[in-house]
DNA sequence: TGCAAGCCTGCACAGCTGTGCAGGTGTCGG
DNA sequence: CCGACACCTGCACAGCTGTGCAGGCTTGCA
């Protein structure tokens, strides 16, 4: 296994072996990228409150979300507009409500492994 | 289920049941909290690599970090000090080199649940 | 049609965060 | 004893992020 980049191939190790395990383990650049958005998302109370709401009841309008979690209608909105341009919530109509729920199947495995999962 | 605060005791909702759902699925506002600083550890590129490169591979030393991420060893150096602050990881010194190893069982089970759970 | 409710946007501010560089400390081998 | 190596620290900078407020837009109901 030679999976150092060209780049670094010159710097010292001290278990060359493992360093190549390391990186095989850390995979692709791209998807560690993209987690690290996903868990940036997840890194603020409100909007992992929100998460956890939505995962848990179903289906919430912005308002009933806004009294759940004690912030102001425009933080949820703003947090909403967030989550839903990464994909992790999606709003639905229904004449002048907007209900909210969570569709990212990975995000949500998080949460119940992660945070729910670890609640004494 | 009368679980809305005082402070909000006034506000209008759309649906009070399923706030009060809500507010039970969120749960303690400090375990919330305290899962959203361990997503901010998880949030940055560099931070996520050497936590996936230590759960899966075993005690690393710095400059070996250093190399499996592309890192340069002081940025290395800085966040395993945020990541042992945490108590997420742990180093034990052998002679002048110092191995840390992944040592909090709940990070562990959210990087392979989804890190390592979801990637195609 | 008029009003209120639900939701959204823009803007400006403070606060935190990651990064690079230079240099320091402790440990091992000759 | 001295140099090389592994690791750590301090400082200063740029960049992003969350927050609050004021106000606008659309929808539904009387």
């Amino acid at each position: 296994m030679h999976l150092v980049p060209a780049d670094r191939a010159d710097r010292r190790t001290i278990d060359g072996h493992r360093v190549c395990e390391a990186i095989a383990a850390i995979g692709d650049t791209e998807h560690v990228r993209s987690w690290a958005e996903r868990f940036a998302l997840l890194a603020d109370p409100g909007r992992l409150s929100l998460l956890l709401a939505l995962h848990e009841t179903g289906p919430l309008a912005v308002t009933d979300l806004a009294v759940a979690t004690g912030m102001r209608d425009p933080a949820v909105s703003q947090a909403l507009r967030l989550l839903r341009a990464a994909g992790l919530v999606s709003g639905e109509r229904d004449g002048r409500i907007i209900r909210y729920r969570l569709v990212d199947p990975a995000v949500a495995e998080v949460l119940a492994h992660g945070v729910l999962g670890h609640r004494d």
